[in-house]
Formats: structure tokens, sequence, C-alpha cells
DNA sequence: ATTGGTAATGGAAATCATTATCAAATAAAT
DNA sequence: ATTTATTTGATAATGATTTCCATTACCAAT
């Protein structure tokens, strides 16, 4: 949790185990991905794809979280850039949009992502 | 395109692989990768990722296109539920946003996929 | 009709993230 | 202190996706 609340970054399963590995030289892999589903399944921790085939973590939406961000990812160079604008405008109808699913469907809604899929400027010239 | 347009489901490389082997029964597994990765490139097809390990195609957003949906994930048991509710009030303000984001990140957006993630209400009464 | 070059195809092998397995280590309970 | 349960991490297994490469399809120019 803390390598997460010290980022901005989208770190992955191993680059998380990195980080972690300068932490205790002993901990392993797999109790990072076992960690990881755990957080993900008690909502602390938010897995995303980003279609480039290997998961990414950050922190879910919380007191902790500085800002809340979606998404806008290049489908030709997988650059993911995220964006902070707006999101007020966002904020309410989600909120709206979260209560009336969480009722129609029991569902307890606890996080949400937006992604954004086009061409970023720099691939659409190399085209 | 077509096995995707005849189609509501979300499918995965290998179901359309299945679906394509009866239509011409000698194409590869390749192929399919390569033509899906093509369309989802060029805008016509999206590629989404749910959490499962294996990537799912659909249909992007363009006039062949019957609904537009978002989806609602259950974090424990990985269901996937569609909601085509309140689809019409987000679209204005998507609209807008994407608008706002081509402009100011020089993006070429041509879809978007909205996640809420949440614990199902099976879930819920299991633990 | 033939040629030659380029692009498209598909099968097999390689890659790589993730998951399962299991024995050792640690913690908890009696 | 001994037993029992839980957590851990190393290794192997899994399975989706990519890479590689030989073959084939395509097509314009001869």
């Amino acid at each position: 949790m803390n390598l997460l609340r010290n980022t901005e970054k989208h770190l992955s399963a191993e680059d998380i185990y990195i980080d972690a590995v300068r932490i205790n030289p002993s901990i392993g892999l797999t109790t990072v991905y076992r960690t990881l589903d755990l957080f993900s399944q008690i909502g602390v921790v938010q897995k995303c794809d980003f279609g480039d085939g290997r998961a990414r973590y950050e922190l879910a939406d919380n007191p902790l979280k500085k800002s809340h961000h979606h998404h806008l990812v290049c489908v030709k160079c997988k650059t993911i850039v995220d964006y902070t604008d707006f999101i007020g405008e966002e904020l309410e109808l989600m909120q709206k949009t979260e209560k009336a699913l969480s009722l129609k469907h029991r569902f307890k809604i606890f996080n949400h992502t937006i992604h954004f899929y086009g061409i970023c400027s720099k691939c659409r010239l190399e085209a």
C-alpha cells in the first residue's frame, strides 16, 4: 500500500515486486500477486488493464488518494495519459449513475474507471 | 466484422477463431489475432479487458452498433453485467469531454469505456 | 500465359504474465 | 510445549498472445 501511495505511476505486479524486494529481499512474486488481488477484492486497490497484456495497479479512490483521474490510451503506442480535467463535471453524474446501478443490480460499487481510446499525435504523424 | 456484428456477447479471440473456422476452415488463430489488432488500431473494434486474463472484442461504437453499453464488474466472481441505462445522460457529457480532451492532448479519440467495480449481491451474501 | 516481387497467411515454437502446487516457515491455539 | 492453522515463497504449470518463418495468394508488368 505504501508503494502505491508514493507513486503517480501505474505499477505492474513486477514493478511492485522489484520495489518490495528493496524493502524485504525475501519477498516472493507470488505474495505480491496474492496481496494485490486481496487489496483489489476489498476495494482499496484498483486493477487496471490497458491492453498491453499486463495488469497495472493503482490506489483506489479514497481519502488517501490525492487525485481522481481518468485515462487516455493510445491504441498504437500504448501510451497512457492521465487527465484530471472535467472530473468535477463527471463526478456528479458518475455518483448519480453509481447509486442507481447499485440499487438496480444490487452491487456494492466502490470504484469506477473511464478510458478513452484513440491515437496520439505522435502516432498520427507517423502513419 | 460480421461475426462481431451478429452477436451481443464479448467474444474472445478464440471464440472468434472457432466461429471463423466454420466459415473458412483453413483460417489460422494468428490471423484472427492480427486482424483483431488491426481493427482495434483503426478504431472499428474495441478491445476490452475484464481482468480474467483474456481479451474480449466488440464492435466499436458507430452507426452499425446497435447499443452502446457500459460495464459493471464484480471483483470477486468476475461477473460482468452490461447496462444500457443512463447512457443517454452520460453520452452528452462524454462527447463534451471527448472533444475537450482531443484538443488538449491532441488525441484522435474514437471510443471510450466506463467500468464500475464492486461486489455483486451473490458474493456479498457468501462473504 | 508467365514472371517476379510484395504482402498475407497459418502452423509451430517462443514468450511472458499469471496461477497452482507444495513444502517450509511462521503464527495461533490448546 | 505441542499441535494446528495460516502465510509464505520457490518452482512448475498454465494459457493467452507474439514471433518466426516457410509457404501461398495476389497483382502488375512483361
